[in-house]
DNA sequence: CCCGTGGACGCCCCA
DNA sequence: CGTCCACGGG
């Protein structure tokens, strides 16, 4: 597309798309239903702001959901309208709001250096701040309180106002821990995901300077996901639009799943009502499914009443029947979809163009060990996380502390890491010795020999104090990858983990070494970044921006349901479509059935052209087997465009060639097992040569081949010989 | 101060 | 069925 010719840009367009690029001043909402092309319409707009209204890049806020999306959309608009668009701010809002608080954050007390605290952090806090105010933690959960401080934030509700407002013996804890909570968190320096949102909103509201500054700059807002958006964002969108007033929001109320965080589907039902002179445009048209399965999420979703009417249609042809499958239990599940990849493979289908997708992470498991076993290639999205691995988040922490040594959390967390005698009691009494002089935990380890500890725990303070003074002296002048091998050289890290010679420790070593890979590909792309940056967008990561693409061959990707969104496939499979999990038996206490409707509108909307739904009768869950029925869902199905079937025992238990045998009959293991490390050249009965990427520690190993394909194999069952 | 063991408990989804 | 945490011996 060539932008000094916005004929060409805007024939790629049907009517209502081009009204949404067209129509650049004033309130703009985009309804667009699943597949429209509303990114296409989001990434045409900024360029037409560019090319053809004369808008600056700087003068642009386009908010997406993922980094991975803002990411995309960027490409785009660069290939469009060539470098100019590294200029535009593309950010999820948490992003955006990092920033805009990295430039203010002094105007509030704190430093621009801040740390962000993630889920794990925030609850370490609360379980201090419980143990401190001496509450009985059964009675009062960390997990929970955390979540009442958490909506409170989401509300634009300070500590203050919360305290105000207490009505019950557990408000008022909750009210004391909010206010001890946040006064931790101010003393690290350190901020968690809800404080960015809510504390920008504070500064712009406090700072009349500040407001005016962000409110002129932004000339033109656009934001994706509107209907996700909770009061905070609102207000932050309120705040910033102010002036200019050209917001375009874009959204599809039936497809608001966040309920569980603050969103709040308001906010697009009643963005009229907010914005008088608002234009609306629906887009309707849908360029991803087939009319079978447009058809069959259209019915489930029209079961819902707090909706605005809205019928997807495509020119797709009504394509294969949604199937509705029912089976014995989850192993018959997995065995199946394991089955069916194996065919639609043969049809075709890569393996990156099939998805399965569920309801809570939980339910991966059973479907990983059959695909291990058949030498499937996937990828999880979600779950336990990269970051999020404890040797990870150890060198994290220490590049925290050399960002930021107010960090108390993280300071905390490095201490003893690897063991150098610095326990419990000594740093429980360091603790006790800087909340005494009101300074910070960093502070009192200069002052140790004033907190009364033994001699040779005294040694080994210092000793780590020592360590990391100099390292904060030398790491200044480095790059973020050199300062990572640095610190895990200097403090011993490396050195205690090549001591354990276990196969769990070189697992660590080799995460480290991809951890310090994702640093060097930091550096590549942000010549100008530090490490402040660097920590700052690691701790915004989402689960869908570690989605790998389409790499060669590819994989199968598994994830939630909340995970998919925005995200579409080919092939999908939606397991576990049961009365209890789908919906989940807390959101039919609680009365939300309507928001998990939506989560399946949005699951079976991910799919081009198969989809497949399954339940099992019996299933195992928390080491029980329970019997379930089938969800309301299927039941919502029309009887047109969908097919139902049923596996029976005989029929799955020797389902397919390749899933043949049943989990009771795995091939004997192997009397020989090769012993293998990263780095070898093996040989595979059926798949040809490649080199063993990683070795993990149950005996499952990752093989990249020559065509490419990367793929996880049991050690003990794999036909796989060491050729070098 | 470290590590192993047994008991309690879980009860989603996420940046 | 797993995980996480508290507790007690070495």
């Amino acid at each position: 597309m060539s932008l000094a010719e916005p004929g060409t840009y805007l024939a790629e367009l049907n009517d209502a798309q081009r009204d949404a690029v067209l129509t650049t001043e004033g309130p703009v909402l985009v309804i667009a239903g699943a597949g429209s092309g509303k990114t296409r319409v989001l990434t045409y707009r900024v360029a037409h702001l560019l090319a053809a209204v004369g808008v600056k890049p700087n003068e642009i806020l386009a908010i997406t959901f993922t980094n991975k999306a803002a990411g995309e959309m960027r490409e785009r608009i660069e290939a469009a309208v060539g470098p100019r668009a590294r200029a535009i701010w593309i950010l999820t809002f948490h992003s955006a709001c990092g920033r805009i608080l990295r430039a203010e954050a002094e105007r509030l007390g704190y430093k621009p250096n801040f740390t962000i605290y993630d889920q794990a952090d925030q609850l370490r806090v609360v379980k201090q701040c419980l143990e401190e105010l001496e509450r009985d933690p059964k009675r009062f959960v960390p997990r929970g309180i955390h979540t009442q401080i958490s909506n409170a934030k989401n509300q634009l509700i300070g500590p203050d106002e919360y305290a105000s407002r207490v009505g019950s013996f557990y408000d008022q804890t909750v009210a004391d821990v909010y206010a001890l909570y946040q006064r931790r968190l101010f003393n690290s320096n350190a901020v968690d995901f809800d404080d960015l949102l809510m504390l920008t909103v504070e500064v712009l509201k406090r700072f009349p300077e500040a407001r005016e500054k962000w409110e002129k700059s932004f000339r033109y807002v656009l934001v994706d996901e509107y209907q996700d958006t909770n009061h905070a964002q609102y207000t932050l969108l309120q705040l910033l639009t102010a002036k200019h007033r050209n917001l375009m929001v874009v959204g599809d109320p039936d497809q608001s799943v966040y309920g569980f965080r603050g969103a709040d589907i308001r906010n697009i039902l009643e963005f009229e009502k907010d914005y008088k002179d608002t234009r609306v445009i629906p887009l309707e048209q849908n360029y991803r499914s087939t009319n079978s399965i447009l058809n069959a999420a259209n019915e489930v979703i029209s079961n819902n009443r707090d909706r605005m009417e809205k019928r997807l249609w495509s020119e797709l042809g009504d394509g294969e029947p949604v199937r509705v499958l029912e089976v014995e239990d989850e192993h018959a599940e997995a065995r199946f979809v394991a089955g069916e990849i194996a065919l639609l493979l043969e049809l075709g289908y890569s393996l990156s163009e099939i998805a399965v997708v569920y309801r809570t992470n939980a339910q991966s498991r059973v479907l990983e060990d059959v695909l291990v076993r058949q030498g499937v290639a996937y990828q999880v999205i979600g779950g336990p996380r990269f970051y999020e691995r404890a040797e990870i988040k150890d060198a994290l922490a220490y590049l925290q502390v050399l960002d930021n040594p107010f960090d108390a959390v993280s300071l905390t967390r490095i201490a003893n890491r690897p063991k150098r005698g610095v326990g419990d009691t000594s740093l429980a009494r360091l603790q006790a010795l800087a909340d005494g002089m009101g300074v910070s935990l960093w502070e009192a380890l200069g002052r140790a020999e004033e907190a009364g500890l033994a001699t040779a725990s005294l040694k080994a303070v210092t000793s780590f104090r020592n360590v990391m003074q100099s390292l904060l002296a030398t790491t200044q002048e480095m790059g973020v990858s050199e300062a990572i091998e640095s610190v895990l050289e200097r403090t011993g890290y490396i050195e205690a983990l090549e001591a354990e010679r276990t196969i769990e420790a070189r697992g660590r070593l080799e995460n480290l070494e991809e951890f310090v890979g994702v640093a060097r590909e930091y550096e590549a792309a942000n010549p100008q970044g530090n490490l402040s940056s660097f920590l700052q967008e690691i701790s915004l990561f989402s689960a869908q921006d570690a989605l790998r693409g389409e790499e060669s061959g590819g994989m199968v990707t598994l994830m939630t349901l909340h995970n998919a969104k925005g995200l579409e496939f080919r092939a999908v499979f939606m397991l576990g479509v049961e009365e209890g999990i789908f919906p989940h038996t807390r959101s039919i206490e609680e009365n939300d059935v309507e928001e998990e409707r939506r989560l399946c509108y949005v699951g079976m909307t991910r799919a081009m052209e198969r989809l497949t739904m399954l339940h099992a009768t019996r299933r195992s869950l928390y080491g029980r087997s329970e019997m379930n029925l089938p969800s309301r869902f299927l039941d919502e199905l029309p009887s047109e465009g969908v097919e139902r079937e049923r596996l029976r025992p005989t029929s799955w238990q020797n389902y397919g060639q390749t899933v043949a045998r049943s989990e009771y009959q795995a091939p004997p293991p192997r009397t020989e097992i090769p012993t293998l490390s990263t780095g070898d050249t093996v040989r595979h009965g059926t798949l040809g040569t490649g080199i063993v990427l990683r070795i993990e520690p149950d005996g499952v190993v990752t093989v990249r081949f020559e065509d490419g394909s990367e793929r996880r194999l049991m050690l003990e069952y794999a036909p796989l010989d060491r050729v070098s």
